[in-house]
DNA sequence: GCATTTTCTCTATTATGTAGAACCTGGACC
DNA sequence: GGTCCAGGTTCTACATAATAGAGAAAATGC
């Protein structure tokens, strides 16, 4: 398999974080949708790694912003979807809603026929 | 992270593959059904990989069956699913669920208020 | 200035994913 | 009974992904 084929597990949670954020997206946030939705504890160097292979490989991109007038204000980097990262994230689903399909019926996990 | 806390992408793949062989589950079936589902190449060796290591976090178990009187009839290795197996998969599959809701309405990949 | 806040960058390490060659074992064939 | 074939597993090596956390920037408040 060419490298890079298939997201991993936490660039797709990542890339969903991203999505949901929609222009309010950029590390701090990102850390933040995740641990909400989740519970799972997230390391904010794993949050930035996880971004830059994804814009390594096109499937976001980021801009620095300027600056806000707040305490701590200092600028941010944001972050988007693009087309390909969208079809990334579609393709992981459908792998894994290919495989579930018909398990998982009362949490059973036994195939039914 | 905690070491495997989570189920990586693939895992998870062989994981399912597993469960819906039932009592049929060893390398090459498990290879066969996750090619047939998903229409990914998969290598045998990352197969076995993989499934050693769920079978050392304790998610699977395996034994090693009588060879069969056919041609290239060498004994299985023979696959099941533990509980904690069965509950790290659920686990996995919440996650992406919850950071999916709401989210894919016409495949349009924008935050649905 | 200097402390404090928010955010990003960098480094290091472990875990996961991946391919493929080598090897094992029985049947078929002659 | 040797040779090839088919279905299986093991082993090894390397590439990519996940993770933590310390440290550096940049802005405000006093």
């Amino acid at each position: 398999m060419a490298k890079g084929e298939y997201l991993g597990e936490f660039e797709q949670i990542v890339l969903l974080a991203l999505i949901r954020l929609a222009d309010n997206a950029y590390g701090m946030t990102i850390r933040q949708e995740i641990e909400k939705r989740t519970g799972r504890y997230v390391s904010i160097g794993a949050v930035y790694a996880t971004l830059d292979r994804l814009e390594k490989k096109g499937y976001v991109d980021s801009w620095l912003a300027d600056p806000t007038a707040e305490r701590g204000g200092r600028a941010k980097r944001y972050f988007e979807l693009l087309p390909a990262g969208s079809s990334a994230i579609q393709r992981s689903k459908e792998m894994l809603t290919s495989m579930w399909e018909g398990l998982d019926v009362d949490g059973d996990l036994t195939p039914q026929t």
